[in-house]
DNA sequence: GCTTGAGGTTCACGTTACGTCAACGTATAT
DNA sequence: ATATACGTTGACGTAACGTGAACCTCAAGC
C-alpha cells in the first residue's frame, strides 16, 4: 500500500492529479481509510494507472480513457477510436502545415511591404444575395464614384437597407471605359425591376455567392482601393487558392469627403482552394 | 455605424465574440451610446478587426496580437514574434507525427495481441540512486527469488525504505547460471558497506540513472515478467527508442504467497531517443 | 397607447486537465 | 510536547470563448 505520495512519486507524477483523477472517477484509490480519508493505492494498481497514462499520451481524452476502460471495450471499439484519433490528428496536422505556409507567405508579405500597412485578407462563407441593379459604361473610377453618389440621392429610402455593391465587368488592365455594374442588396425582393426619378431602371438580379471569398477592407479612395485588389489578388496566390468568378465591392461607408479617404470598402474575390496544394 | 449584430455579420463572426474583445481591451467599438450602453462599430474599423482575425488566424494567442497592435510593434519584432510562431508549430507538428506512429504501433500490437492485457509502456525519466548491493551467480531465475526473500528478512530494518532491485547482467537468452546484482536503493548512504548477519557482504554502489527509462510494470511472477521483458523491447522497437544501458527491475511489491501471483514488478530499461527517426 | 419581436446589456457558469494557494487534520521523529 | 512532513478538502485561475438567464431598449404594427 502506498500513500498519495509515495504512488505520486512512483509513477512521476503530481499528487493533485491522483486526487483529480479520483475525483472524476478515472482512477480510484484501492481503500480510503474511513477516519481519515487517506487514500491508500496498491502496488497492483500501478500496471492500471500506466494504462491510463499510455492512452493519454496517445491523444485520448480523460473521458475517452474511462469509456475505454469503464465499458469493457472491445480491441474492435478500442482500434475505433484510435482510427479516429488518428485521423483527427492527421487532419490537424494539415491544417498545421498550412499555418505555417500561411505564416511563411505572411513574413514574405512583411519583407517586400516596408509600409507594414498592407490589408488583411480573411476569407469568409457568403450566401446568395438578391440586389438591384444597373449596368453601365462609364470612362474611369471617378465616374463611377459620381454613380454610387447619384444612386444613393435617388434610391427611394425602404430600399436603402443593404449595402452598395459594385462589380466591374471588365479586364482588371482596363482603366478607361469600364463596365460597370452597380446596385444594392436588398434583404426581400420585391420588384423585379425599378424605375428611379430619373429615369434610369434597375433590375433584380442575383448575386450567386460563390460561398468562399477572399476579402478584405480598404479604408481610401482609389488608390488605395486599386493595392487593396493588388494584395488580395497575391495574397490568393500565395495561400493556395484561385480565383473562381468575378470580384465584387461592397461599399461599407459613403464618403463624406471630396477627397473620399473616408470611403470604406470591402473587397470580396470568390477563390476556390486548390486541392492538395 | 454598426450595431454589433450588424458588424458581427458583416465580420462573420458571433456578437459575444465582439463583446468578448471589448471586455478584454482587444477591440473596441468606436463609440459607446452612455444611456444604453449599446455598442458602435464604424466601418474603418473593420479593416483592424480583420487584421486581428488575420494574425489569430496565424495561431497568435489574443494577448500577443494585442501586444502586437498596443506596443505598436515594428515590421522586425512583428516579423520575430512569427518566427517564433512557426518554429513553434514545427516542433508541435514534429509531436504529432510522433504521435501518430505510436498510434499505429499500439494498433498494431492490439491486432497482435488477442488478449488484450499487453502491459503498457510508460517513459519516465530516473535520477541517479545509491543501493547497496551484491552480485551472485545463480543457477535459475527461482534461486534469484530466494535470494530476494532471504535479502528482505537479514536486512536492518532501517535500510526497508527503498525498493528491492535486481540487474541481470547476463546475457538474455541465458537462462542458467545467471549474474545477478541484487540489493537496495538507499536513499542517504551511511556506510559503503555492509555485512549481514549471515556474513554476505553488501557495498555502496551507485545506480546512474540513464535519466530516460521505458518503464513498465507487470504483476505475476517468472512468466509474466518475461512477457514483460519482451513487450518492452517490443515497443522500444517501434518507437523510436534505442537500448542504452542495462535494464533493472524493481520490486513493487513482495509476493505473499508462495506462487508469486502477487508479484509486482517494474522493469525499467534505460533508452535514447533515435534522432530524426 | 400597447404589445410584440428583435435587438441590446450584464452576469455567471461550462468547457479541459490540471496547478496553486489556503486552512486544517494526521502521522512520525526528536 | 512539539516540529515538520504529509494528508485532506475547497476554491480559484488558466485560454478563448459558448451558452443561458434576467432584464432593458427600440422601432413598428394594431
Amino acid at each position: 500500500m502506498f500513500t498519495v505520495g509515495d504512488f505520486a512519486r512512483l509513477a512521476q507524477v503530481s499528487k493533485r492529479l491522483l486526487r483529480y483523477y479520483d475525483e472524476i472517477d478515472l482512477f480510484k484509490p484501492n481503500r480510503i481509510e474511513p477516519s481519515s480519508g487517506y487514500r491508500f493505492y496498491s502496488a497492483e494498481q500501478m500496471a492500471d494507472f500506466n494504462r491510463i497514462l499510455a492512452l493519454k499520451e496517445l491523444g485520448l481524452s480523460l473521458d475517452q480513457i474511462r469509456q475505454a476502460l469503464n465499458d469493457h471495450i472491445s480491441t474492435d471499439e478500442l482500434q475505433g477510436m484510435m482510427l479516429l484519433k488518428k485521423a483527427e490528428i492527421e487532419q490537424q496536422l494539415r491544417g498545421e502545415i498550412q499555418r505555417i505556409r500561411k505564416i511563411e507567405s505572411r513574413l514574405q508579405l512583411i519583407r517586400d511591404d516596408e509600409s507594414g500597412k498592407s490589408p488583411n485578407v480573411i476569407v469568409k462563407h457568403i450566401p446568395d444575395q438578391h440586389v438591384l441593379s444597373m449596368r453601365r459604361n462609364v470612362d474611369d473610377f471617378e465616374a463611377g464614384m459620381v454613380l454610387y453618389a447619384h444612386l444613393q440621392s435617388t434610391l427611394p429610402r425602404r430600399l436603402r437597407d443593404g449595402f452598395f455593391f459594385c462589380i466591374c465587368h471588365s479586364d482588371y488592365d482596363t482603366e478607361t471605359n469600364l463596365d460597370l455594374e452597380m446596385g444594392v442588396i436588398v434583404s426581400k425582393p420585391a420588384d423585379s425591376s425599378l424605375m428611379l426619378s430619373d429615369g434610369t431602371t434597375l433590375t433584380l438580379n442575383e448575386l450567386t455567392g460563390t460561398t468562399t471569398m477572399a476579402t478584405t477592407v480598404v479604408q481610401g479612395a482609389l488608390e488605395t482601393i486599386h493595392l487593396g485588389y493588388a494584395s488580395i489578388t497575391k495574397w490568393i496566390d500565395t495561400n493556395g487558392y484561385r480565383l473562381a468568378g468575378v470580384p465584387r465591392e461592397l461599399l461599407l461607408q459613403f464618403p463624406k469627403t471630396p477627397s473620399g479617404n473616408d470611403l470604406v470598402t470591402e473587397i470580396q474575390f470568390p477563390v476556390e482552394a486548390i486541392p492538395n496544394w
